[in-house]
DNA sequence: AGCCCAACTGTATGCGCTTACAGTTGTACT
DNA sequence: AGTACAACTGTAAGCGCATACAGTTGGGCT
């Protein structure tokens, strides 16, 4: 097996070194620098220094690939989510090479941003979690067309995939989930295939809206996000629910779109004003908000506002937002555990894990 | 070569399919199903359909390692950046496994969030970034002690390494940037080792001051961050700049620490209050914000307020912040476009991007 | 019919590790 | 002194794929 050329030590190498070349410089076999690497106790001190050296010597890193292979695992987790795939000026080329600065006037009237920052939590959750277990991280998000050849990619590198609701189509998760755990986060589907976490959105939902109405509140108005979003149906549901328990309550449904344009949108068109405003997140609220001081119509003593995820903004905003608050970086963090726990025990059932939110009084609906 | 124990194809496999299951269901050799999946135009139609019901019936995902392996590239990028290390209630397990909902009153006495939303920009331009050039992407965050061994554990699986500055101490770095390309995001160092990418902190602080004092203000404030930040340095030094251009101006400089509950602090303690107080980030302006507006005290017509980031927080706060634009999402995506410059061609010399930044006018310093 | 070449397919090797297993050494015993 | 065994260390066999190289096949030509 020795038909690999020698090496010269001290010559700039064209290639990384590998165990060979550390072992070689060490004059030990290459099972003993795998040990001092993975097991170091295993190696009597005197060969380990020598062994160490040599990797210092020799700039040494481990291949992950070669690892990976030789282990039957990667040690690295994969997660999924739907991309932010049109950024402004994400044409190419950077506009300049060696900067200047510009002066500006940002007068409001611009769109304010439309990301929300519920899949940076998310993904801070599962990477924290990751680290503690040992997994590194691995992040992809989706888009268009070539989501397919993303996905496969991802879950040949990985040990286990989470995904965003919805990101994925079941057929493809299906496929992957063949070969290593998949967890799905977000979403309660019907079929029982993979695991799933996700939060108490109808509870939630049903828990704020009761408060509105505790407050005497009996005109109301939801704003929805996007039909196709599970999330949102769940919310609707939970407001449907307390509203139907309560007595006389008139209800309108608009729908928006889970954006802060959008709920401003709306807002700033309403003509018959509600005493309360729901709606099925914050970014929308925000919106709300927005158009609230710009009409100069004061919440809440006007009108109350509401909405749902918890994200900071929420609590520095003005009014500030009263909200259910939803543990977005346990989300991610639990996806992991499930993950974990799968890889540790296979023939574990197909969980489904429900997160509790929490109702966030501030000034909006106090 | 054909030691391998032929497996059942419709039995439940333990282990997940490889190349040599989907060549002998197919009928053909493992290099025509290498052929398929990397080069399809290479291989006649009807072999490869026939592969290809294989791969689907199999559920077969190549590995990724025995790819990188053999092919000698990862097609993965590794961004390294300082950790969000301790969140609250990170300690091990979940409180609740099926959740309930629960209500509790923000009266915005806690602590604000202190998260900066900096990196999550970063990663999301080179996430994109990424993306676009056929790489995969993945995040660690460098934690305390175990930071040299997750360093290498990630350079051992990457063809390229971003990391943010002064996460990784350069001997490291060193190290594994024998192998391969690396970037410093956010410092100029005075080595010219690795290709490094940052902003125009200085001359962007300076064009602020400027602006600042342009309206005819002479009483100034500094709040800096933390003294071993090189943007810190770099922006404190834009300020001096400007100051020192100017007749008549009186300077307290004050050491915060980038964070809001700082910012916040210091503004609460301001006895002889300034004309204007220039923040080092946005976050620490947001708190001065906070501060302010609980003390009654008016921004901009008391004393002007002006930061330095550009996050979205900024546009919704009120007043809504004036700043400097950083683009972070830009930092990214040049990281990225570095590293994949270098990996075409290795000889190229160490660079260093400067990008741009913006001066952005809002009500806090009109 | 015989030849040549393009188009396709198969064989065999090695990428850089981990790890079972088989030595090898040193030492505590009998 | 001889034995047994613990403590190390080395040998060798893959892990799953890409790919150079060597066939094989089937026209189109002469």
């Amino acid at each position: 097996m020795q038909t690999r050329g020698t090496r010269e030590d001290d010559a700039i190498m064209a290639k990384a070194p590998t165990v060979y070349d550390v072992a070689e410089r060490a004059r030990v076999s290459i099972a003993s620098v795998s040990r001092v690497l993975r097991n170091p106790d295993s190696v009597k001190e005197q060969t380990r220094e020598r062994v160490l050296e040599a990797v210092r010597h020799l700039g040494y890193v481990p291949s992950a690939n070669a690892r990976g292979l030789a282990a039957r695992r990667t040690n690295v987790i994969g997660l999924f989510f739907p991309g932010h795939d049109d950024v402004a000026g994400s044409d190419g080329r950077l506009v300049a090479a060696s900067g200047g600065v510009t002066v500006v006037r940002d007068d409001a009237t611009g769109d304010p941003e439309t990301h929300n920052y519920y899949f940076d939590e998310v993904l801070r959750g599962a990477e924290i979690e990751a680290w503690r277990r040992g997994f590194a991280l691995m992040v992809a998000a989706g888009r268009g067309a070539s989501r397919e050849a993303i996905v496969n990619d991802i879950a040949g590198r990985v040990d286990g995939l989470a995904v965003l609701a919805r990101t994925v189509p079941d057929e493809l998760l299906a496929h992957v989930a063949r070969r290593i755990p998949v967890v799905v986060l977000a979403a309660t589907r019907g079929t029982d295939e993979f695991d799933h976490v996700s939060v108490n959105n109808a509870p939630g939902m049903r828990a704020i809206t009761e408060h509105v109405l505790g407050t005497g509140a009996r005109r109301l108005m939801y704003i929805a996000g996007p039909e196709d979003s599970p999330d949102d149906r769940e919310r609707l549901e939970g407001f449907r629910a307390a509203v139907d328990g309560a007595e006389g309550v008139s209800v309108e449904l608009v729908r928006g779109d889970f954006s802060r344009v959008r709920g401003r949108e709306i807002a700033l068109r309403i003509e018959a004003m509600p005493e309360a405003i729901v709606c099925a997140n914050d970014q929308t609220a925000l919106g709300v908000l927005d158009a609230m001081g710009r009409r100069s119509i004061s919440v809440p003593d006007d009108v109350m506002v509401t909405g749902f995820d918890g994200i900071a903004a929420g609590r520095h905003s003005t009014p500030r937002l009263t909200t259910v608050h939803q543990p977005m970086v346990e989300l991610g963090r639990a996806a992991i555990q499930a993950l974990t726990a799968r890889l540790d025990d296979p023939s574990l059932e197909a969980q489904s894990l429900v997160l509790p939110v929490q109702v966030v009084l501030r000034d909006s609906c106090p």
